[in-house]
DNA sequence: GACATAGGCAAGTAAATGCTTGCATATTGA
DNA sequence: TCAATATGCAAGCATTTACTTGCCTATGTC
């Protein structure tokens, strides 16, 4: 999984609209998405196909209508393979920030 | 807190890298810092500036040197307030997915 | 068959992004 | 005091990004 393609993809806001969305009710079509956006058909498509290219959303056709269902698998994988890393030492770090900068070891 | 900036400051590799080398070590110096990246000083000066404005890197002045302190609590607030609402529902969109790709009620 | 609906493809554009180069300032140490 | 070290500021540039407009195709419906 190219988790730089996840990062980038939860880097707009529109797309987290779009996943927000998503979640709220799934297997929506293209034109129900578009509706919520305030841009063109195309631009939704567009974000879409970047979501769908990092894995974060799947799609199937139904006859004219394309369905997106999301996939929370890519976000699992940042949490337990990227954040959470950084959550295990968490306390640690907060340490360090409050020790220095309310006066450390030589001020 | 703009939840939409550290979104931005982590979709760059360069500045997860930045991070993870503060994880690795904290508290390090803009040279220090720029010993393991391959770019210029100023390129690696505007990541962290940009890391600092989304909270996630605070500064220290130490004479003429500038520490750089890893900020965990945007990371947390990510997750507690954006990925952990998927994750809730992870189960029920797998089993979406799962149920529309496989041939779902017609098909 | 004709027409509306759902969506795709491709070129164009303005703004944002990542990075560079050049020069200036401040701290430190011999 | 002079030079080296640590960093800042700002303009310039190439690429990427977000979005639009225009046109084409396929499915469903009267």
């Amino acid at each position: 999984m190219d988790i730089d393609k996840v990062f980038k993809a939860l880097a707009d806001p529109s797309r987290r609209l779009l996943l927000d969305r998503l979640h709220r009710e799934n297997g929506q079509t293209l034109s129900a998405l578009c509706g919520h956006m305030a841009m063109t058909r195309q631009a939704v498509t567009q974000h879409l196909a970047l979501l769908e290219d990092a894995n974060l959303v799947a799609t199937q056709w139904h006859g004219r209508e394309k369905l997106h269902f999301l996939n929370p698998v890519p976000l699992q994988e940042i949490y337990d393979r990227w954040i959470g890393k950084f959550e295990r030492n968490r306390l640690r770090a907060l340490r360090d920030l409050k020790h220095h900068l309310e006066g450390g070891d030589d001020e």
